[in-house]
RNA sequence: GUCCCUGUAGCUCAGCGGAAAGAGCGACUGCCUUCUAAGCAGUGGGUCGGGGGUUCGAAUCCCUCCAGGGACGCCA
């Protein structure tokens, strides 16, 4: 329609209706007025002032010359100025058919045309347990790269393990003055260190594996007398590690998240990345000296301060293990286009990152960061502080076995990332029966039960003619179901994943409203026909959204 | 001090240049002898944080002020 508008531009243009002058491009929107029709466009109010003419005259002798597609029943003017198109009733209810004839496939489009997209998510210390603001990232990810998946984009979906570094230092020696407590010896924890109880019973489970206390008490007596105590530190802190990386994977499949890359930090520096990223950055003389530490000099780049890459120590810093990461990316790995999902504390790294990127000579368009804000939880007016350090936080676990997996992920869904988010925990337990989540897992439910009766009483629909779907109630339906995947579009061209969980709503909404006003199975065999097939076409269309957002899609309830 | 996010109905939040400002929850009124009332229909509720500006048109863009959160480390 957009294209048959520039057609007509031109066209008046060309018999000098118009004079000529460079189009703004033209956008179609969905006007919420219904009688404004379908679709609409601003285009003649958008050139009336270049072309110093009259908006409504413009609309008129556009209209005029404008080539009716064959879903299109009518072009409008109004005032002061659109150009509103409406469809055809007998091309919406063929539509019906067509949402059936493509069953799961439906909303399915091919914007990435087989682009490599990853996106990396969560990426969360394994130093201890997700918590609630994980969850936000991990849901974030996981329908984002579900949407992609559906419209045409090659995914990946990636879980960084920051397995080297000092965190990581500071959580085996945590873990190893645990475990020499659990043993009954004397040991300091250290003062950066991890004081969850996790941790202690995380020693408990690490001794128990190893044999018990007798034996890993005698290991740790012989350790200290051959002055092997790093070789021991370092042992068990990798199975401390693998253990929190065991739960953190199996928190996930909880909500419905998966992976399908767990890509070590450490690998970095032991498969060249790491020296290759630095090396191509010296060449290129984005690094200096300074105070015996190595910097990349960001400020060239129109940063506001430098960062360093390389301690006086000589150990590398995250930023330099992230930068490796991202040349193995980019350079590697050749992805189109890297999406990264970070929480808020994360923000400042945004900049510096891209900057790099542009140094290693990626365009830092194809790097996109996706910040998600905080979380802060409540029980009713009680704050509840969430840090990890002192282990003092309500774990993701612990609320997806509150709450449930849907209502988390719902919830998640239904705020932009950019906005700060206050999750009541009361207050999403005590609703969870009257739940946005179950009104619209409740419209699935009900259909299925139609289609249930139906089979029961062996009504045989495939022959139904949807052209008998004449009343508003039922149009509006069709409409409704036709703009998923236009939701999808601008799901991935936002980045914005939380359009679903309203465009869910509102289907959800339709929907209720024609099961009040519209008798499916009735006496009148032809009708009935009709709407079993639009019912069946709103389940699918309803479990494609649901799909869409990891929720589950219930025949009952 | 600098940078990022946010300020919309009593509460939690959508809308982010278009044609009466929306949803859920909460409040109030109706609707179950027919496919699930976890539903529907309706009522009430708003200086879209304040003030300037740009525009035919601003909750939406720009400037400024105020408020809340976050980031500014040789932590990650």
């Amino acid at each position: 329609m957009a294209r048959l508008l520039q057609e007509a531009v031109s066209e008046a243009q060309s018999r000098n209706l118009l004079p000529p002058l460079t189009l703004p491009p033209v956008l179609l929107e969905r006007p919420q007025n219904p009688e404004h029709g379908d679709y609409a466009s601003s285009l003649p109010l958008k050139l009336a002032r270049a072309a110093r003419m009259d908006p409504m005259t413009i609309a008129h002798s556009l209209v005029s010359l404008i080539q009716l597609p064959k879903g299109v029943e009518k072009v409008a003017v109004a005032p002061p100025g659109f150009i509103n198109f409406s469809l055809r009733s007998d091309w919406l209810t063929r539509q019906v058919e067509e949402i059936l004839r493509r069953g799961e496939e439906y909303g399915n489009l091919d914007l990435g045309k087989g682009m490599k997209v990853q996106v990396e998510f969560v990426s969360v210390n394994p130093t201890g347990p997700l918590h609630v603001g994980h969850g936000r990232g991990a849901i974030l990810g996981s329908t984002l790269a579900d949407v992609l998946a559906a419209t045409g984009y090659e995914v990946v979906k990636e879980y960084y393990i920051n397995d080297a570094g000092s965190q990581m230092d500071a959580f085996y020696r945590s873990l190893y003055a645990r475990c020499q407590q659990e043993l009954g010896l004397e040991a300091h924890m250290p003062s950066e260190g991890y004081f969850g109880k996790y941790l202690t019973d995380l020693a408990k489970e690490i001794i128990e594996a190893r044999g018990g206390r007798e034996k890993v008490l005698s290991e740790l007596r012989r350790a200290l007398s051959t002055g092997a105590e790093g070789a021991i530190q370092d042992e068990l802190g990798r199975m401390g590690m693998e253990k929190v990386l065991h739960s953190i994977k199996s928190d996930l499949e909880l909500l419905g998240v998966t992976f399908d890359q767990w890509f070590s930090e450490q690998s970095l520096f032991d498969q060249g990345q790491y020296h290759r990223a630095m090396s191509w950055l010296r060449e290129k003389g984005y690094t200096s000296e300074k105070e015996g530490a190595v910097w990349f000099v960001s400020t060239t780049l129109g940063e506001d301060k430098d960062n360093v890459l390389v301690r006086s120590d000589g150990s590398p810093t995250y930023f330099a293990s992230d930068i490796a990461y991202h040349y193995n990316k980019f350079l590697e790995r050749g992805f189109d286009r890297v999406i990264n999902i970070w929480g808020a504390d994360h923000q400042g790294h945004v900049s510096r990152m891209k900057a790099v990127v542009g140094a290693l000579g990626i365009d830092p368009e194809r790097l996109q960061i996706i910040i998600s804000q905080m979380v802060s939880l409540r029980r009713g007016e009680e704050m509840i502080k969430v840090s990890k350090r002192t282990g003092e936080l309500v774990t993701l676990r612990e609320l997806v076995e509150e709450v449930g997996a849907d209502a988390c992920r719902f919830f998640f869904l239904s705020r932009s990332a950019n906005s700060q988010m206050d999750f009541d925990l009361e207050l999403a337990k005590r609703q969870s029966a009257e739940n946005p989540v179950y009104y619209v897992q409740y419209a699935h439910a009900r259909i299925a039960s139609i289609l249930r009766l139906a089979e029961e009483r062996k009504i045989d629909y495939s022959r139904g003619d949807t052209s008998l779907l004449t009343a508003e109630p039922e149009l509006t339906l069709i409409r409704r179901m036709l703009q998923l995947p236009e939701v999808m579009e601008m799901v991935v061209s936002t980045l914005e994943p939380h359009h679903l969980s309203f465009y869910a709503t509102e289907l959800a909404t339709t929907f209720h409203n024609f099961y009040e006003k519209c008798r499916v199975i009735s006496q009148d065999e032809a009708l009935t026909g009709a709407r079993l097939k639009l019912v069946e076409a709103a389940k699918v269309v309803l479990a494609k959204t649901l799909g869409l957002m990891g929720m589950s899609a219930p025949e009952r309830m």
